[in-house]
DNA sequence: AGTCGAACTGTTCCTGACGGG
DNA sequence: TCCCCGTCAGGAACAGTTCGA
């Protein structure tokens, strides 16, 4: 145990507000770096050597800095305290171990309470109903992403803040501010990566001074098979909500997640829901202000001013306003967060009226950076410029903000990535103006669309940050892995405001982009292929341009079954005499069934040595003989290649249509499984190649949230209303559905998922439907479907522009004549309909495809 | 099934180029 | 013009992890 940094001898002024440590150390300048005695051997640990315990920083009581190694009750660490704290402002600190016993390792802080006495009352200036009220017990879960002030009717973290030299913006002001000195030997105090915040302005950071530094997996080592099936991880926990158990994260050790970090500051956590601590951060030169946006929505504004002058790096300050600012947002977006959909819901790229483009895509390869790392500077485009993103379609005079995150490259739904942030780049090359936020999590940039740049933006200021996979993969709910998981995708996305205070809401992806170092140089990366399908007897040449070939280069093309298990591979011919680093030219094999009468999507991949292969590529052999199938959902790569986007839901991809272990998806299959009561009806279904000229739907989002508020009757859970941002709204609007117009008074269909666990939310009762049935496709209408919507069907396009969320028809396909089984059952209705019931827990995964607008939900069978 | 070495991978550090003040 | 500083970027060291013999 340490004590470090009396820092109020030396200033005065100085607020007891002060944010959590988090990992950062104030050292008291005369003291020189803490020590850290060993009761057992009195050894002494320079605090940066780290010590053979865990160290926990906890947050600072009055001005005083603890490093709190636990474990042990240390006598003398307590006789030190006694001696050196200012009797009349600090209190008494104690560490006293709790029943269980403790671990010797970064464990052990699980196992220790933090006493603070006596009871501090502690005031703002201005803010006297502010009170501090004494942690009951510091116990990691609830420290290391937070601190133990309350207030009954006032939060002093959610209060907007104000930095000193800003005050002539009232976005700026901070009222508390504290120099988090890191002493980073390396990293430029603009970018000292050890500040509380970090970088990225999420979270603070694991300490990691060398030696030891290397990073370890954070529930001791793991095989493979626990990266593959995050289920075998011990103390693994799912994405569900876990209990206030209060042992967490007691195996973080000296890491802060930033998962709880987040919690904490927007007021999620389940351990302190009243906690909502602003995170302010100065470093030489950088104020970060974390503050809450649209009043404790979840989301922060990341304010980053880089002129403030201040006192050296060293010295550590601090400032107390004599008013409190009002609360400001500034954003480009004027649209509350809360209206606007999360992150991870699917989003058409356009609309009858717009059309969010990307002009000129990334490089597939950019070398993200880590926290400890200088920036590796702002994502380019191949040609050596950056990308550029255009609005299509606005008439407006008003700029439009155009937010870019990063989003995930692998075969699953397009959500924000966990590994990556984006990270903005400021300086002299950067011509475009952007800003921070924080939105559940995600770092998010906002850069001006114009009318005057024809609402065209040039992406000159996102990089990628890299966030360390051991501290990413201790979040709470996290299941995703990091190692390999290195591809990205840049996601633009803007909210295009319509009369009435609704909006209009397009998303878009770039092509992946691959963020690892190595990867760059060694594997190879196939970015196009010049054909996709052949029939099963192979023998057509395809020409794969991309990167990284050599002569050695081969082609392997395999098939899996569901469950995963590789059934085929077969080793396609290369042209060797013809193939160039970028280009292979490959003779598709012939499929190991001719016989098939339906098409077989395969995949194939390019491998240069051992390891060094290319992700998986798709491709699809049809039957000889090709029967009045409908054709299988391309991928939303594809997709996009074709120019039209396929938003995802549910965390099933086009791909896991076929690949997915527990979801079989066949076009002779039935779609089974878990949905609420769905009544089956029978429609025409668009030809295929609809899709191609049909406009996307897009998701109007109506102001103040209550998008899905619905009908009294929408949810099935005893009146709770979810979670916006974490649900999924599914809807259609397509003219292939022919939606129509859709007025209020029609009954509205919306299903509503969890994304943690696939519940179907609700789903009512059946509506018929006329129309004409082709034999082999039906049409489910999920819930309160109108019979009037269907009947104006109309082969006009619909018109989305003012359209309610709550009335968007939901229009589920399914392959007829199947029953589901186990689970589901189908049955008719007394007016001849079929009904599908099916247990909602069931529901593995769905599927939107969006240019039908169709929601198919797929069934285990 | 266990062992061991090689290969792979994530993270951090070193270094230099470049440009502006 | 030189120096300093910050940014950017390439390379590689280091150590943990995974794979395959």
């Amino acid at each position: 145990l340490s004590l470090t940094g009396v820092e109020h001898s030396r200033h005065p002024a100085m607020s007891p507000c002060q944010t959590p440590g988090g990992s950062n150390r104030l050292y008291d300048s005369n003291l020189g770096p803490p020590k850290v005695l060993s009761p057992e051997s009195e050894q002494a640990y320079p605090l940066e050597e780290t010590s053979p315990y865990g160290i926990k920083s906890c947050s600072p009581v009055y001005s005083e800095h603890i490093e709190v190694l636990t474990g042990y009750e240390n006598q003398e660490a307590r006789n030190y305290l006694d001696s050196t704290r200012p009797a009349a402002l600090s209190p008494r600190i104690e560490i006293t171990p709790s029943r269980e016993h403790y671990s010797h390792g970064r464990d052990s802080l699980q196992n220790h309470h933090l006493n603070i006495s006596p009871r501090p009352t502690l005031t703002v200036p201005g803010h006297e109903n502010l009170a501090y009220r004494e942690p009951q017990c510091l116990s990691p879960a609830s420290s290391n992403s937070s601190t133990s002030w309350h207030s009954e009717n006032y939060s002093p973290w959610a209060s907007p803040c104000v930095s000193p030299s800003s005050a002539q913006n009232p976005g700026d002001l901070c009222p508390r501010l504290q120099n988090i000195h890191t002493g980073s030997p390396r990293t430029s105090p603009g970018t000292s990566p050890h500040t509380s915040l970090g970088d990225d302005g999420l979270g603070p950071r694991s300490p990691s001074p060398r030696p030891g530094s290397r990073s370890t997996s954070p529930q001791g080592k793991r095989t493979y098979d626990m990266y593959r099936n995050p289920g075998l991880i011990p103390g693994h926990r799912s994405r569900s909500p876990s209990p206030n158990n209060g042992h967490e994260d007691h195996n973080i050790g000296a890491h802060y997640t930033h998962t709880s970090l987040t919690d904490a500051m927007n007021g999620f956590g389940t351990n302190h829901p009243n906690l909502v601590p602003t995170k302010i951060v100065k470093t030489s030169n950088q104020v970060y202000t974390l503050y809450p946006e649209n009043h404790g929505d979840g989301n922060y504004m990341v304010s980053c001013d880089q002129d403030i002058k201040t006192k050296p790096a060293a010295e550590p300050f601090f400032v107390i306003p004599s008013v409190w600012p009002k609360p400001l947002v500034s954003s480009l977006c004027s649209i509350p967060v809360a209206s606007l959909p999360p992150l991870e819901w699917p989003i058409p790229r356009r609309t009858d009226q717009y059309e969010l483009h990307i002009d000129v895509q990334p490089k597939p390869h950019h070398r993200a950076h880590y926290e400890t790392e200088g920036s590796r500077g702002a994502v380019k485009a191949p040609t050596g410029g950056h990308p550029v993103v255009q609005l299509h379609g606005y008439r407006g005079k008003e700029p439009l903000g155009l937010q870019i995150f990063i989003g995930t490259a692998d075969e699953r739904i397009l959500k924000p990535h966990a590994f990556y942030q984006v990270h903005r780049i400021t300086g002299k090359t950067v011509t475009t103006t952007s800003f921070e936020k924080i939105i559940n999590g995600t770092k998010v940039l906002e850069i001006p669309l114009e009318p005057k740049n024809n609402m065209k933006a040039i992406i000159d200021c996102a990089g990628i940050l890299k966030l360390r996979n051991a501290d990413i993969e201790l979040r709470k709910g996290e299941t995703d892995v990091g190692r390999k998981n290195t591809r990205v995708r840049l996601v633009f996305r803007v909210h295009i405001p319509q009369p009435g205070g609704q909006h209009v809401s397009l998303q878009v992806a770039s092509h992946p982009i691959e963020c690892s170092q190595r990867s760059a140089h060694e594997l190879p990366m196939v970015e196009k292929q010049d054909m996709d399908s052949c029939s099963v007897l192979g023998g057509q040449q395809m020409i794969l341009t991309g990167q990284n070939f050599s002569s050695d280069s081969k082609v392997i093309f395999m098939e899996k079954t569901q469950d995963g298990q590789q059934i085929w591979e077969m080793e396609a011919t290369v042209d060797k005499d013809k193939s160039q680093p970028s280009m292979l030219f490959v003779e598709v094999p012939p499929y190991r069934d001719a016989s098939v009468c339906h098409p077989v999507k395969v995949n194939f991949y390019v491998i240069n040595g051992k390891r060094k292969r290319s992700q998986p590529q798709h491709f699809t052999y049809t039957p000889l003989a090709s029967p009045s199938i409908k054709t299988e959902p391309i991928d939303e790569y594809e997709a996009e290649r074709m120019g039209f986007a396929m938003p995802q839901i549910l965390g099933l991809s086009p791909h896991s249509y076929y690949h997915s272990p527990r979801g079989i998806l066949h076009p002779d299959n039935g779609l089974v499984s878990g949905m609420a009561p769905c009544q089956r009806l029978s429609s025409s279904l668009p030809n295929q190649d609809a899709r191609f000229q049909q406009q996307s739907p897009a998701i109007v989002y109506s102001r103040g949230g209550k998008s899905l508020s619905g009908s009294p009757a929408m949810w099935q859970t005893g009146g709770m209303m979810p979670d916006p941002h974490r649900s999924v709204l599914v809807h259609t609007g397509s003219p292939a559905q022919s939606v129509g117009p859709i007025n209020a008074g029609q009954h509205p269909s919306i299903i509503q998922f969890s994304p943690t666990n696939h519940h179907l939310i609700r789903a009512g009762e059946p509506q018929p439907l006329t129309g004409p049935q082709p034999d082999n496709q039906q049409i489910i209408y999920c819930d309160s479907y109108s019979p009037q919507a269907a009947a104006t069907h109309s082969p006009t396009p619909p018109q989305v522009a003012v359209t309610h969320p709550q009335h968007y028809p939901t229009v589920i396909q399914q392959q007829k004549g199947r029953t589901p089984a186990g689970t589901g059952q189908m049955d008719a209705s007394a007016d001849g309909q079929r009904r599908v019931t099916v247990k909602e827990e069931n529901l593995d995964q769905a599927y939107l495809d969006d240019g039908e607008c169709k929601l198919m939900l797929l069934y285990s069978v």
